[in-house]
DNA sequence: TGTACATCAGTGAACGCGCGTTCACTGATGTAC
DNA sequence: TGTACATCAGTGAACGCGCGTTCACTGATGTAC
Protein backbone atom coordinates (compact mmCIF):
# COMPACT_ATOMS: atom_id res chain seq x y z
CA UNK A 1 0.00 0.00 0.00
CA UNK A 2 2.01 3.00 1.63
CA UNK A 3 -0.05 4.98 -0.92
CA UNK A 4 -2.97 7.46 0.19
CA UNK A 5 -5.62 5.75 -1.54
CA UNK A 6 -6.96 3.13 0.74
CA UNK A 7 -6.89 -0.58 0.31
CA UNK A 8 -10.43 -2.28 -1.08
CA UNK A 9 -13.22 -1.67 2.16
CA UNK A 10 -13.03 -4.15 4.60
CA UNK A 11 -16.14 -4.39 6.38
CA UNK A 12 -16.18 -4.51 10.05
CA UNK A 13 -16.64 -7.91 11.42
CA UNK A 14 -20.39 -8.79 11.22
CA UNK A 15 -23.47 -10.24 13.38
CA UNK A 16 -22.54 -13.87 13.51
CA UNK A 17 -22.85 -14.71 10.36
CA UNK A 18 -24.60 -17.93 9.05
CA UNK A 19 -24.39 -21.79 10.04
CA UNK A 20 -20.41 -23.47 10.11
CA UNK A 21 -18.05 -21.10 8.48
CA UNK A 22 -19.37 -17.95 10.26
CA UNK A 23 -19.57 -16.09 7.05
CA UNK A 24 -18.46 -17.66 3.74
CA UNK A 25 -19.99 -15.52 1.29
CA UNK A 26 -17.41 -12.46 2.45
CA UNK A 27 -14.89 -14.97 2.81
CA UNK A 28 -15.04 -16.35 -0.98
CA UNK A 29 -15.59 -12.48 -1.87
CA UNK A 30 -12.22 -11.41 0.01
CA UNK A 31 -10.46 -13.92 -0.81
CA UNK A 32 -11.68 -13.09 -4.67
CA UNK A 33 -10.66 -9.73 -4.01
CA UNK A 34 -7.07 -10.70 -2.57
CA UNK A 35 -6.62 -12.98 -5.94
CA UNK A 36 -8.12 -9.92 -7.98
CA UNK A 37 -5.49 -7.74 -6.21
CA UNK A 38 -3.13 -10.27 -6.73
CA UNK A 39 -3.31 -11.11 -10.66
CA UNK A 40 -6.32 -9.32 -12.17
CA UNK A 41 -9.98 -10.84 -12.66
CA UNK A 42 -8.15 -13.86 -14.58
CA UNK A 43 -6.74 -14.96 -11.49
CA UNK A 44 -10.07 -14.96 -9.49
CA UNK A 45 -10.47 -19.15 -9.78
CA UNK A 46 -13.09 -20.46 -7.67
CA UNK A 47 -11.36 -23.25 -6.48
CA UNK A 48 -8.14 -20.76 -5.22
CA UNK A 49 -11.22 -18.81 -3.17
CA UNK A 50 -12.25 -21.73 -1.14
CA UNK A 51 -8.76 -23.34 -0.58
CA UNK A 52 -8.16 -20.09 1.01
CA UNK A 53 -11.19 -20.25 3.00
CA UNK A 54 -10.83 -23.50 3.78
CA UNK A 55 -13.48 -25.19 2.78
CA UNK A 56 -14.83 -27.71 -0.20
CA UNK A 57 -14.80 -26.02 -3.97
CA UNK A 58 -18.45 -26.91 -4.18
CA UNK A 59 -19.53 -24.89 -0.72
CA UNK A 60 -19.13 -21.82 -2.85
CA UNK A 61 -22.43 -22.73 -4.28
CA UNK A 62 -24.41 -22.16 -1.72
CA UNK A 63 -23.37 -18.47 -2.09
CA UNK A 64 -22.73 -17.70 -5.68
CA UNK A 65 -24.81 -19.20 -8.88
CA UNK A 66 -21.10 -19.50 -10.54
CA UNK A 67 -17.46 -18.47 -11.02
CA UNK A 68 -19.27 -15.77 -13.28
CA UNK A 69 -20.68 -14.39 -10.23
CA UNK A 70 -18.14 -14.67 -7.73
CA UNK A 71 -16.55 -12.44 -10.21
CA UNK A 72 -18.82 -9.97 -11.05
CA UNK A 73 -19.35 -9.11 -6.41
CA UNK A 74 -15.33 -8.67 -6.47
CA UNK A 75 -15.66 -6.72 -9.61
CA UNK A 76 -18.85 -4.46 -8.01
CA UNK A 77 -16.45 -4.45 -4.90
CA UNK A 78 -13.20 -3.05 -6.68
CA UNK A 79 -15.16 -0.08 -8.74
CA UNK A 80 -16.41 1.01 -5.58
CA UNK A 81 -12.87 1.03 -3.55
CA UNK A 82 -12.33 3.36 -6.71
CA UNK A 83 -14.52 5.70 -5.95
CA UNK A 84 -13.31 5.50 -2.66
CA UNK A 85 -10.07 6.69 -3.83
CA UNK A 86 -11.45 9.59 -5.50
CA UNK A 87 -13.39 10.42 -2.29
CA UNK A 88 -10.15 10.63 -0.78
CA UNK A 89 -7.84 12.77 -2.74
CA UNK A 90 -11.50 14.68 -2.81
CA UNK A 91 -11.59 15.31 1.16
CA UNK A 92 -8.42 16.51 1.12
CA UNK A 93 -8.75 19.26 -0.83
CA UNK A 94 -8.40 22.87 0.63
CA UNK A 95 -11.41 25.11 0.57
CA UNK A 96 -10.46 27.77 -2.08
CA UNK A 97 -12.11 31.02 -2.48
CA UNK A 98 -12.26 31.22 -6.18
CA UNK A 99 -14.93 28.75 -7.28
CA UNK A 100 -12.93 28.13 -10.72
CA UNK A 101 -9.95 26.57 -8.56
CA UNK A 102 -12.31 24.73 -6.61
CA UNK A 103 -14.08 22.88 -9.27
CA UNK A 104 -11.17 22.53 -11.16
CA UNK A 105 -9.36 20.81 -7.96
CA UNK A 106 -12.41 19.01 -7.61
CA UNK A 107 -11.69 17.34 -11.17
CA UNK A 108 -8.60 16.90 -11.12
CA UNK A 109 -8.51 14.85 -7.80
CA UNK A 110 -11.73 12.80 -9.55
CA UNK A 111 -8.65 12.08 -12.33
CA UNK A 112 -5.76 11.68 -9.48
CA UNK A 113 -7.63 9.29 -7.74
CA UNK A 114 -8.04 6.91 -10.54
CA UNK A 115 -4.39 6.92 -11.52
CA UNK A 116 -3.10 6.73 -7.94
CA UNK A 117 -6.12 3.82 -7.43
CA UNK A 118 -4.43 1.88 -10.44
CA UNK A 119 -0.60 2.32 -9.67
CA UNK A 120 -1.80 1.26 -6.30
CA UNK A 121 -4.52 -1.34 -6.51
CA UNK A 122 -2.72 -2.53 -10.37
CA UNK A 123 -4.96 -6.05 -10.27
CA UNK A 124 -7.97 -4.26 -8.35
CA UNK A 125 -8.06 -1.78 -11.02
CA UNK A 126 -7.74 -4.16 -13.75
CA UNK A 127 -10.68 -6.27 -12.18
CA UNK A 128 -12.42 -3.09 -11.93
CA UNK A 129 -11.69 -1.44 -15.85
CA UNK A 130 -9.11 -3.70 -17.35
CA UNK A 131 -11.24 -5.73 -19.67
CA UNK A 132 -14.72 -5.71 -20.48
CA UNK A 133 -17.13 -3.53 -18.48
CA UNK A 134 -20.10 -2.12 -18.79
CA UNK A 135 -21.69 1.12 -16.85
CA UNK A 136 -25.04 0.67 -15.26
CA UNK A 137 -27.47 3.37 -16.82
CA UNK A 138 -29.22 3.13 -13.09
CA UNK A 139 -26.41 3.60 -10.17
CA UNK A 140 -25.60 1.02 -8.24
CA UNK A 141 -25.10 1.56 -4.77
CA UNK A 142 -22.52 -1.61 -4.03
CA UNK A 143 -20.37 0.61 -6.94
CA UNK A 144 -20.35 3.55 -4.93
CA UNK A 145 -17.67 4.78 -2.51
CA UNK A 146 -19.52 6.27 1.13
CA UNK A 147 -20.64 8.82 -0.91
CA UNK A 148 -23.22 7.22 -2.56
CA UNK A 149 -21.61 7.89 -5.93
CA UNK A 150 -19.48 5.61 -8.15
CA UNK A 151 -16.41 6.62 -10.32
CA UNK A 152 -18.62 7.52 -13.19
CA UNK A 153 -21.08 9.60 -11.49
CA UNK A 154 -18.13 11.10 -9.58
CA UNK A 155 -16.47 12.95 -12.38
CA UNK A 156 -19.78 13.65 -13.96
CA UNK A 157 -20.66 15.48 -10.90
CA UNK A 158 -17.02 17.57 -10.78
CA UNK A 159 -17.39 18.50 -14.57
CA UNK A 160 -21.33 19.30 -13.63
CA UNK A 161 -19.55 21.81 -11.42
CA UNK A 162 -16.84 22.78 -13.57
CA UNK A 163 -20.11 24.11 -15.68
CA UNK A 164 -21.70 25.65 -12.64
CA UNK A 165 -18.38 27.77 -11.43
CA UNK A 166 -18.01 28.94 -15.46
CA UNK A 167 -15.26 27.32 -16.12
CA UNK A 168 -16.62 25.56 -18.66
CA UNK A 169 -19.18 25.95 -21.25
CA UNK A 170 -22.85 24.77 -21.24
CA UNK A 171 -22.53 22.97 -24.27
CA UNK A 172 -19.08 21.30 -23.99
CA UNK A 173 -20.48 19.41 -21.14
CA UNK A 174 -22.33 16.92 -23.27
CA UNK A 175 -19.88 13.93 -23.98
CA UNK A 176 -17.23 15.27 -21.62
CA UNK A 177 -16.75 12.76 -18.98
CA UNK A 178 -16.23 10.29 -21.95
CA UNK A 179 -13.67 12.46 -23.05
CA UNK A 180 -12.01 13.14 -19.60
CA UNK A 181 -12.13 9.27 -19.15
CA UNK A 182 -10.62 8.26 -21.91
CA UNK A 183 -7.56 10.36 -21.12
CA UNK A 184 -6.85 9.05 -17.69
CA UNK A 185 -8.44 5.87 -18.79
CA UNK A 186 -5.24 5.22 -21.00
CA UNK A 187 -2.81 7.27 -18.64
CA UNK A 188 -3.70 4.40 -16.37
CA UNK A 189 -3.28 1.42 -18.76
CA UNK A 190 -0.11 2.83 -20.21
CA UNK A 191 0.97 2.92 -16.79
CA UNK A 192 -0.16 -0.37 -15.38
CA UNK A 193 0.01 -2.74 -18.27
CA UNK A 194 1.60 -0.39 -21.20
CA UNK A 195 5.45 0.58 -22.17
CA UNK A 196 4.89 3.21 -19.18
CA UNK A 197 5.12 0.36 -16.79
CA UNK A 198 7.49 0.70 -13.86
CA UNK A 199 7.89 4.32 -14.21
CA UNK A 200 9.22 5.60 -11.12
CA UNK A 201 6.35 7.28 -9.13
CA UNK A 202 7.15 10.88 -9.12
CA UNK A 203 7.76 10.66 -12.78
CA UNK A 204 4.00 8.76 -13.18
CA UNK A 205 2.92 11.53 -11.16
CA UNK A 206 4.42 14.58 -13.07
CA UNK A 207 3.16 12.71 -16.28
CA UNK A 208 -0.07 12.52 -14.64
CA UNK A 209 -0.22 16.13 -14.11
CA UNK A 210 0.83 17.35 -17.33
CA UNK A 211 -1.90 14.56 -18.81
CA UNK A 212 -4.51 16.43 -15.91
CA UNK A 213 -2.96 20.08 -17.41
CA UNK A 214 -4.09 18.96 -20.93
CA UNK A 215 -7.44 18.07 -20.21
CA UNK A 216 -8.22 21.18 -18.72
CA UNK A 217 -6.25 23.47 -21.19
CA UNK A 218 -8.56 21.49 -23.83
CA UNK A 219 -12.17 20.73 -22.51
CA UNK B 1 -14.08 -5.03 -42.84
CA UNK B 2 -15.89 -2.50 -45.02
CA UNK B 3 -13.66 -0.16 -43.62
CA UNK B 4 -10.81 2.38 -44.85
CA UNK B 5 -8.10 0.50 -42.46
CA UNK B 6 -6.78 -2.39 -44.45
CA UNK B 7 -6.98 -5.72 -43.25
CA UNK B 8 -3.91 -7.71 -42.19
CA UNK B 9 -1.04 -7.78 -44.16
CA UNK B 10 -1.01 -10.71 -46.03
CA UNK B 11 1.81 -11.64 -48.05
CA UNK B 12 1.92 -12.97 -51.49
CA UNK B 13 2.07 -16.31 -52.50
CA UNK B 14 5.75 -17.04 -51.36
CA UNK B 15 8.38 -19.06 -52.80
CA UNK B 16 7.36 -23.29 -52.64
CA UNK B 17 8.01 -23.27 -49.04
CA UNK B 18 9.45 -26.10 -47.25
CA UNK B 19 8.67 -29.74 -46.92
CA UNK B 20 5.25 -31.53 -46.62
CA UNK B 21 2.50 -28.77 -45.86
CA UNK B 22 4.58 -25.78 -47.90
CA UNK B 23 4.76 -23.33 -45.60
CA UNK B 24 3.38 -24.25 -42.20
CA UNK B 25 4.74 -21.19 -40.54
CA UNK B 26 2.78 -19.00 -42.17
CA UNK B 27 0.20 -20.94 -41.83
CA UNK B 28 0.02 -21.34 -38.42
CA UNK B 29 0.44 -17.77 -37.88
CA UNK B 30 -2.05 -16.80 -40.40
CA UNK B 31 -4.46 -19.07 -38.14
CA UNK B 32 -3.16 -17.01 -35.04
CA UNK B 33 -4.11 -13.57 -36.41
CA UNK B 34 -7.50 -15.24 -37.56
CA UNK B 35 -8.29 -16.55 -33.84
CA UNK B 36 -7.15 -13.48 -32.62
CA UNK B 37 -8.93 -10.99 -34.79
CA UNK B 38 -12.14 -13.49 -33.40
CA UNK B 39 -11.20 -13.23 -29.88
CA UNK B 40 -8.21 -11.56 -28.94
CA UNK B 41 -4.69 -12.41 -27.18
CA UNK B 42 -6.59 -15.26 -25.67
CA UNK B 43 -8.56 -16.90 -28.33
CA UNK B 44 -4.89 -17.70 -29.98
CA UNK B 45 -4.70 -21.18 -28.51
CA UNK B 46 -1.79 -23.12 -29.95
CA UNK B 47 -4.00 -26.43 -30.95
CA UNK B 48 -6.69 -24.50 -32.42
CA UNK B 49 -3.75 -22.75 -34.91
CA UNK B 50 -2.76 -26.59 -35.72
CA UNK B 51 -6.22 -27.91 -36.45
CA UNK B 52 -6.78 -25.01 -38.69
CA UNK B 53 -3.68 -25.03 -40.75
CA UNK B 54 -5.02 -29.06 -40.74
CA UNK B 55 -2.11 -30.46 -39.09
CA UNK B 56 -1.01 -32.42 -35.67
CA UNK B 57 -1.05 -30.16 -32.78
CA UNK B 58 2.75 -31.16 -32.26
CA UNK B 59 3.76 -30.00 -35.62
CA UNK B 60 3.54 -26.47 -34.21
CA UNK B 61 6.92 -27.22 -32.78
CA UNK B 62 8.51 -26.88 -35.63
CA UNK B 63 7.92 -23.43 -35.99
CA UNK B 64 7.46 -22.24 -32.78
CA UNK B 65 9.14 -23.03 -29.78
CA UNK B 66 6.22 -22.72 -27.73
CA UNK B 67 2.76 -20.88 -27.66
CA UNK B 68 4.22 -17.75 -26.11
CA UNK B 69 5.90 -17.37 -29.24
CA UNK B 70 3.26 -17.94 -32.11
CA UNK B 71 1.01 -15.22 -29.56
CA UNK B 72 4.32 -13.08 -29.99
CA UNK B 73 4.40 -13.41 -33.61
CA UNK B 74 0.64 -12.89 -33.80
CA UNK B 75 1.20 -9.38 -31.64
CA UNK B 76 4.12 -8.40 -33.73
CA UNK B 77 1.84 -8.72 -37.28
CA UNK B 78 -0.43 -6.57 -35.22
CA UNK B 79 1.14 -4.13 -34.80
CA UNK B 80 2.19 -3.87 -37.95
CA UNK B 81 -0.82 -3.94 -38.89
CA UNK B 82 -1.87 -0.58 -36.77
CA UNK B 83 0.93 1.28 -38.51
CA UNK B 84 -0.62 0.38 -41.86
CA UNK B 85 -3.91 1.64 -40.98
CA UNK B 86 -2.22 5.15 -39.84
CA UNK B 87 -0.40 5.31 -43.31
CA UNK B 88 -3.44 4.56 -45.23
CA UNK B 89 -4.70 7.13 -43.28
CA UNK B 90 -1.75 9.68 -43.67
CA UNK B 91 -1.49 8.68 -47.83
CA UNK B 92 -5.44 10.23 -48.05
CA UNK B 93 -4.46 13.59 -46.66
CA UNK B 94 -4.43 16.35 -49.31
CA UNK B 95 -1.42 18.34 -49.59
CA UNK B 96 -1.79 22.08 -47.89
CA UNK B 97 -0.03 24.90 -48.34
CA UNK B 98 -0.45 25.54 -44.71
CA UNK B 99 2.54 24.01 -42.33
CA UNK B 100 0.79 23.92 -39.48
CA UNK B 101 -2.46 22.53 -41.00
CA UNK B 102 -0.57 19.70 -42.46
CA UNK B 103 1.77 19.07 -39.24
CA UNK B 104 -1.71 18.87 -37.22
CA UNK B 105 -3.62 17.06 -39.70
CA UNK B 106 -0.77 14.60 -39.78
CA UNK B 107 -0.99 13.68 -35.91
CA UNK B 108 -4.70 13.59 -36.39
CA UNK B 109 -4.28 11.04 -39.21
CA UNK B 110 -2.39 8.94 -36.41
CA UNK B 111 -4.75 9.31 -34.30
CA UNK B 112 -7.68 8.54 -36.32
CA UNK B 113 -5.28 5.35 -38.03
CA UNK B 114 -5.40 3.90 -34.16
CA UNK B 115 -9.09 4.88 -33.23
CA UNK B 116 -10.35 3.61 -37.06
CA UNK B 117 -8.30 0.22 -36.10
CA UNK B 118 -9.70 -0.19 -33.08
CA UNK B 119 -13.53 -0.22 -34.26
CA UNK B 120 -12.77 -2.23 -36.99
CA UNK B 121 -10.47 -4.91 -36.58
CA UNK B 122 -11.12 -5.01 -32.37
CA UNK B 123 -9.70 -8.19 -31.82
CA UNK B 124 -6.42 -7.89 -33.22
CA UNK B 125 -5.78 -4.19 -31.73
CA UNK B 126 -6.95 -6.02 -28.04
CA UNK B 127 -4.07 -8.43 -29.10
CA UNK B 128 -1.61 -5.78 -29.82
CA UNK B 129 -2.36 -2.88 -27.27
CA UNK B 130 -4.73 -4.60 -25.27
CA UNK B 131 -2.92 -6.38 -23.08
CA UNK B 132 0.89 -6.42 -21.44
CA UNK B 133 2.54 -4.83 -24.05
CA UNK B 134 6.18 -3.70 -24.34
CA UNK B 135 7.47 -1.01 -26.41
CA UNK B 136 11.01 -2.10 -28.03
CA UNK B 137 13.37 0.71 -27.54
CA UNK B 138 15.15 -0.37 -30.66
CA UNK B 139 12.92 -0.18 -33.39
CA UNK B 140 11.17 -3.53 -34.80
CA UNK B 141 11.12 -3.75 -38.69
CA UNK B 142 8.21 -6.69 -38.35
CA UNK B 143 5.88 -4.04 -36.26
CA UNK B 144 6.25 -1.43 -38.70
CA UNK B 145 4.10 -0.77 -41.65
CA UNK B 146 5.30 -0.05 -45.18
CA UNK B 147 6.80 3.25 -44.44
CA UNK B 148 9.34 1.39 -41.91
CA UNK B 149 7.66 3.20 -38.51
CA UNK B 150 5.84 1.08 -36.20
CA UNK B 151 2.89 2.86 -34.80
CA UNK B 152 4.30 4.57 -31.98
CA UNK B 153 7.21 6.09 -34.15
CA UNK B 154 5.05 7.37 -36.60
CA UNK B 155 3.08 9.39 -33.54
CA UNK B 156 6.05 10.10 -32.70
CA UNK B 157 7.40 11.63 -36.23
CA UNK B 158 4.31 13.23 -36.39
CA UNK B 159 4.84 15.24 -33.20
CA UNK B 160 8.52 16.20 -34.62
CA UNK B 161 6.55 17.67 -37.28
CA UNK B 162 4.36 19.55 -35.24
CA UNK B 163 7.65 21.33 -33.35
CA UNK B 164 9.00 21.80 -36.65
CA UNK B 165 5.86 23.19 -38.19
CA UNK B 166 6.00 25.52 -34.94
CA UNK B 167 2.49 24.80 -33.85
CA UNK B 168 4.36 22.71 -30.42
CA UNK B 169 6.99 24.46 -28.63
CA UNK B 170 9.89 22.77 -28.64
CA UNK B 171 9.86 22.53 -24.33
CA UNK B 172 6.46 20.76 -24.55
CA UNK B 173 7.80 18.21 -26.93
CA UNK B 174 9.19 15.66 -24.07
CA UNK B 175 7.12 13.00 -23.58
CA UNK B 176 4.03 14.56 -25.28
CA UNK B 177 3.84 11.36 -27.39
CA UNK B 178 2.41 9.41 -23.98
CA UNK B 179 -0.15 12.38 -23.62
CA UNK B 180 -1.66 11.87 -26.69
CA UNK B 181 -1.27 7.82 -26.83
CA UNK B 182 -3.00 8.13 -23.74
CA UNK B 183 -5.49 10.29 -24.53
CA UNK B 184 -6.39 8.04 -27.64
CA UNK B 185 -5.93 4.80 -26.38
CA UNK B 186 -8.04 5.15 -23.30
CA UNK B 187 -11.26 6.48 -25.85
CA UNK B 188 -10.21 3.20 -28.23
CA UNK B 189 -10.51 1.23 -25.31
CA UNK B 190 -13.64 2.75 -23.91
CA UNK B 191 -14.85 2.01 -27.48
CA UNK B 192 -13.91 -1.54 -27.80
CA UNK B 193 -14.39 -2.59 -24.48
CA UNK B 194 -16.04 0.18 -22.29
CA UNK B 195 -19.45 1.30 -22.10
CA UNK B 196 -18.65 3.44 -25.28
CA UNK B 197 -19.11 -0.09 -26.76
CA UNK B 198 -21.23 -0.66 -29.50
CA UNK B 199 -21.41 3.06 -30.02
CA UNK B 200 -22.46 3.54 -33.42
CA UNK B 201 -20.18 4.55 -36.01
CA UNK B 202 -20.94 8.17 -36.43
CA UNK B 203 -21.04 9.54 -33.06
CA UNK B 204 -17.92 7.16 -32.35
CA UNK B 205 -15.82 9.08 -35.05
CA UNK B 206 -17.94 12.26 -33.74
CA UNK B 207 -16.71 11.53 -30.37
CA UNK B 208 -13.13 10.61 -31.42
CA UNK B 209 -13.07 14.26 -33.13
CA UNK B 210 -13.82 16.12 -29.91
CA UNK B 211 -11.04 13.99 -28.31
CA UNK B 212 -8.44 15.18 -31.31
CA UNK B 213 -9.53 18.23 -30.93
CA UNK B 214 -8.79 18.28 -27.23
CA UNK B 215 -5.07 17.26 -27.69
CA UNK B 216 -4.69 19.67 -30.48
CA UNK B 217 -5.73 22.53 -28.10
CA UNK B 218 -4.47 20.90 -24.77
CA UNK B 219 -0.82 19.51 -25.80
C1' DT C 1 22.18 -41.04 -64.50
C1' DG C 2 21.23 -44.02 -60.73
C1' DT C 3 21.46 -45.33 -56.04
C1' DA C 4 22.30 -44.91 -50.88
C1' DC C 5 21.81 -42.00 -47.40
C1' DA C 6 20.97 -38.25 -44.04
C1' DT C 7 17.74 -34.80 -42.92
C1' DC C 8 13.98 -33.12 -40.50
C1' DA C 9 8.73 -31.74 -41.18
C1' DG C 10 4.92 -33.74 -39.71
C1' DT C 11 2.60 -38.09 -37.05
C1' DG C 12 0.22 -40.64 -33.38
C1' DA C 13 -0.37 -41.45 -28.85
C1' DA C 14 -0.10 -40.06 -24.49
C1' DC C 15 0.86 -37.12 -20.14
C1' DG C 16 -0.55 -34.24 -16.33
C1' DC C 17 -2.76 -29.99 -15.27
C1' DG C 18 -6.27 -27.29 -12.84
C1' DC C 19 -10.35 -25.86 -13.87
C1' DG C 20 -15.74 -25.38 -13.23
C1' DT C 21 -19.40 -27.99 -12.03
C1' DT C 22 -22.68 -31.96 -10.53
C1' DC C 23 -24.08 -35.66 -7.43
C1' DA C 24 -25.77 -37.78 -3.36
C1' DC C 25 -24.56 -37.14 1.32
C1' DT C 26 -24.25 -35.56 6.50
C1' DG C 27 -24.77 -33.46 10.52
C1' DA C 28 -25.05 -28.97 13.32
C1' DT C 29 -28.44 -25.77 14.02
C1' DG C 30 -33.04 -23.33 14.92
C1' DT C 31 -37.84 -24.22 15.54
C1' DA C 32 -42.42 -26.39 16.59
C1' DC C 33 -44.78 -28.96 19.59
C1' DT D 1 -38.34 -27.73 29.56
C1' DG D 2 -37.54 -31.62 26.61
C1' DT D 3 -37.81 -33.94 22.36
C1' DA D 4 -38.65 -34.71 17.23
C1' DC D 5 -38.00 -32.74 13.16
C1' DA D 6 -36.96 -29.93 9.03
C1' DT D 7 -33.54 -27.04 7.16
C1' DC D 8 -29.69 -26.23 4.46
C1' DA D 9 -24.36 -25.00 4.85
C1' DG D 10 -20.67 -27.49 3.94
C1' DT D 11 -18.64 -32.51 2.47
C1' DG D 12 -16.41 -36.02 -0.44
C1' DA D 13 -15.86 -37.93 -4.61
C1' DA D 14 -16.10 -37.69 -9.20
C1' DC D 15 -16.94 -35.90 -14.14
C1' DG D 16 -15.38 -34.15 -18.57
C1' DC D 17 -12.97 -30.43 -20.65
C1' DG D 18 -9.34 -28.56 -23.64
C1' DC D 19 -5.18 -27.13 -22.94
C1' DG D 20 0.23 -27.13 -23.65
C1' DT D 21 3.74 -30.15 -24.12
C1' DT D 22 6.77 -34.56 -24.59
C1' DC D 23 7.96 -38.99 -26.68
C1' DA D 24 9.52 -42.15 -30.08
C1' DC D 25 8.31 -42.64 -34.79
C1' DT D 26 8.04 -42.38 -40.20
C1' DG D 27 8.61 -41.37 -44.59
C1' DA D 28 9.06 -37.72 -48.40
C1' DT D 29 12.60 -34.94 -49.86
C1' DG D 30 17.30 -33.03 -51.35
C1' DT D 31 22.01 -34.33 -51.77
C1' DA D 32 26.47 -36.90 -52.24
C1' DC D 33 28.68 -40.18 -54.55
Amino acid sequence: MAENTPPPRTRAVPARGSYRHGDLRRALLEAGLALAAEGGPDAVVLREATRRAGVAPNAAYRHFANRQALLDAVRTAAVAAVAEAMEVRMAQLPVQPDAVAQARARVRAVGAGYLGFARAHTGLFRTAFGGRFALATTPDPAKAGRSGLDPFRHLGAALDALVAAGALPQERRPGAEFLAWSTVHGLALLLIDGPLRGLPAEQAEALGGRLLDMVERGL
